[in-house]
DNA sequence: TAGCCTTATTTTGTATACAATTTATCCTGA
DNA sequence: TCAGGATAAATTGTATACAAAATAAGGCTA
């Protein structure tokens, strides 16, 4: 697969094609991926104004938009007094894996049932993406590969229900996951639990499958804790 | 406690103590029984208009009220076709009940571990009042009593977010929960099983609430495929 | 009478205007 | 200088108005 078709395939996957859509999507989009990226961090105020700028839409479309990624957990509503970016401390972190622990798990295990070869192979390529973009140093890359990797992941698990639950989760921690790209160390770890979860996913192995992502999501824990820590 | 006292704790758990809420959190609570309750029913298409008579507010907050409930999975939205109540068909049950089992047992074992005494006492009550309105006849009350009984359950496992995914998936379901209430065999079944999950619970015993969970979720599954074979 | 095209009505998509509340500014007085 | 408070600016809450699209109705032709 060349590296042309590869990256058709990824932007397919994640849904980012230049299809039409609604303002109010539009604008949630917009909205998300600046959350997601890091252009606004935790806890920051979003006002109104700023974000109508932003989006090129007006108010009315705006908060449609906000009250949708609220109830998505992405942002907290305050009456009178506006939306923040919701911000995740060391507790809430730890609820997040609590409930990640059992589904991302199980995720992984029906993916090794479920999925379809075409999948198999996506996974595969997603993991090779990961890998290369990690040699080249491109963090943008990673974690655009990232989010593909696990997009594959649940989508091949053959379960609606399991993917939404699980992207509501991702959303909220992405900003976290950014900074700790960050950390050479925590890269290299990530890299070769990944790898191991992509062996077992591609091998259709679900008892390795389930272990490698135990594995991988105690190991993220704890670099999570550890990152919040530091940066407060 | 008596009845009355008893009521009021049920009220303040259930968050239904008259609060001066927005516009927005009072229409979307509206809109959500009307779904719960089974006014609408699903696959119903909801316009605007009714809605607006339903809630007596205007579009704006309507509206805002309609992208948070559509991103709880309540609602589906049509571009330029309006929302309808969101319809189950037999695969999502499915998926669905194969995202609560691990979530909703660990929810039960946590629970046992971390709750209070005075929610340990409250699940008692809670299950009371099932057991009661199920004498008296009272679908109603036998609804709410329930409601309360989850509740407690998933406030007292102590993580908000396994809380959160758990009411979006009842919220879905409950519509089809109120017609097996009217299967009287069906409804002594759940009884027997909600009984042996406050027992487990209330004597904190992990392993029997991780078994009556897993036992009553079965059971529930099987209960609801069956009734949606039924009805269509 | 059945099918299709045109028109009318309803419904949704979008933008703007005004009211209520909060936040910021700045002035006064001790 | 600083606390307090009155006033001004900014922001959110709410309602309405207009445009675009979809649905329904009616009539015409075969």
């Amino acid at each position: 697969m060349t590296e042309h078709l590869l990256n058709h395939r990824m932007d397919a996957t994640l849904g980012l094609d230049t299809v039409e859509r609604s303002l109010r999507e539009q604008a949630q989009a917009t909205i998300r991926e600046a959350i997601l990226s890091g252009r606004f961090t935790a806890g920051e105020k979003l006002t109104e104004r700023q974000l109508s700028e932003l989006t090129g839409t007006s108010r009315s479309i705006l908060r449609e938009a906000l009250a949708h990624l609220e109830a998505r957990g992405l942002l907290i509503r305050q009456t009178h007094r506006g939306y923040t970016v919701a911000k995740l401390d060391a507790r809430s972190i730890h609820e997040i894996f609590e409930l990640r622990q059992p589904v991302e798990t199980l995720a992984a295990e029906l993916f090794t049932e479920r999925a379809s070869d075409r999948e198999v192979a996506e996974i595969k390529a997603a993991f090779e993406a990961i890998a290369s973009s990690f040699k080249a140093g491109d963090l943008r890359k990673m974690r655009t590969a990232k989010e593909w990797f696990f997009s594959v992941l649940f989508t091949g698990c053959r379960n609606t229900e399991i993917r939404k639950a699980l992207e509501n989760v991702f959303d909220r921690i992405s900003y976290l996951r950014i900074q700790l790209l960050n950390d050479s160390e925590r890269r290299k770890q990530a890299l070769i639990e990944m790898g191991q979860l992509a062996n077992a996913l591609v091998a259709r192995d679900r008892d390795a499958a389930r272990n490698a992502s135990i594995t991988h999501l105690e190991s993220a824990r704890q670099a999570l804790i550890k990152q919040l820590s530091k940066s407060g």
